[in-house]
DNA sequence: ATACAACCTCTAGTAACTAGAGGTTCAAGC
DNA sequence: GCTTGAACCTCTAGTTACTAGAGGTTGTAT
């Protein structure tokens, strides 16, 4: 089978001019081109802009997803190294959980002190005033 | 009370050139200047950088820091301006914790699958592999 | 008078795309 | 065979919120 990158951005829910930006920084093999200029995707590039928007989806930077799409490739005793990436995006995941849920309660009491108050000043205004 | 740039960079934990960048895009007002052509800042100027900060480390745009800053001034019948805008980044805070929440246990599942087979393949690569 | 830190402006770089201009190719219908 | 219009091409510039660096000036302490 061979797409067209307008079937590819179907195949794959990635947008075409992400598309092209992925092969112009390397992480997306060159595509072969057609008589008219116009690239043509296999199966296997497809198969791998499906890795890519996958580890994109699960908040992977570019230049990790640039390692994971190496170790794809490489001898098994090398596996462990994709497992250190993950998990240290887990860990980061995890921080990121925890300070937006200690921004989320700031944000609530704000709010709240704010609703409840016969003040005719709004006190979220005058929150963000203080200093932390 | 006047600053030096350096000065209210230490007193906000603003870092200079973020602090000259937000008067360039005329966040904060544009600053006197001493006959040498250095930034001088008076107390006013750093009660709004502090309202910035605590802004920006909430997660408010530069935009809606923008409004905000504005609204501080406004008739108190505008009040509630505040609350709306404050209210909506609330809401995407909690969206955002769902999402990270949910990628965190598609995170965990992967590990945890790889940790425990026996299986020579990296099942992180695997399902990373896999469509969503 | 001389260091040297702190200041100045300006340009360019970061991540990960997105938008738009201006031009070419492909496929379908007549 | 011709025309139309969608889909393609390249290239440049814009987005957010800064950060880094070059190259030069000012302020302050000794």
């Amino acid at each position: 089978m061979i797409y067209s990158i307008g079937q590819l951005s179907k195949k794959t829910n990635c947008k075409v001019p992400t598309i092209r930006y992925y092969e112009e920084i390397g992480l997306l093999d060159k595509a072969q081109r057609s008589a008219g200029n116009q690239r043509q995707y296999t199966d296997h590039q497809y198969q791998s802009l499906q890795f890519i928007c996958h580890c994109r989806s699960l908040g992977f930077s570019l230049e990790e997803v640039r390692e994971l799409l190496h170790l794809r490739h490489c001898q098994k005793h090398k596996k462990h190294q994709a497992d250190d990436i993950v998990e240290h995006h887990l860990k980061e995941v995890r921080q990121k959980i925890e300070q937006l849920q200690s921004l989320e309660e700031e944000l609530l009491t704000m709010v709240h002190n704010c609703k409840t108050s016969e003040s005719e000043d709004c006190l979220v205004l005058k929150s963000l005033n203080q200093q932390i």
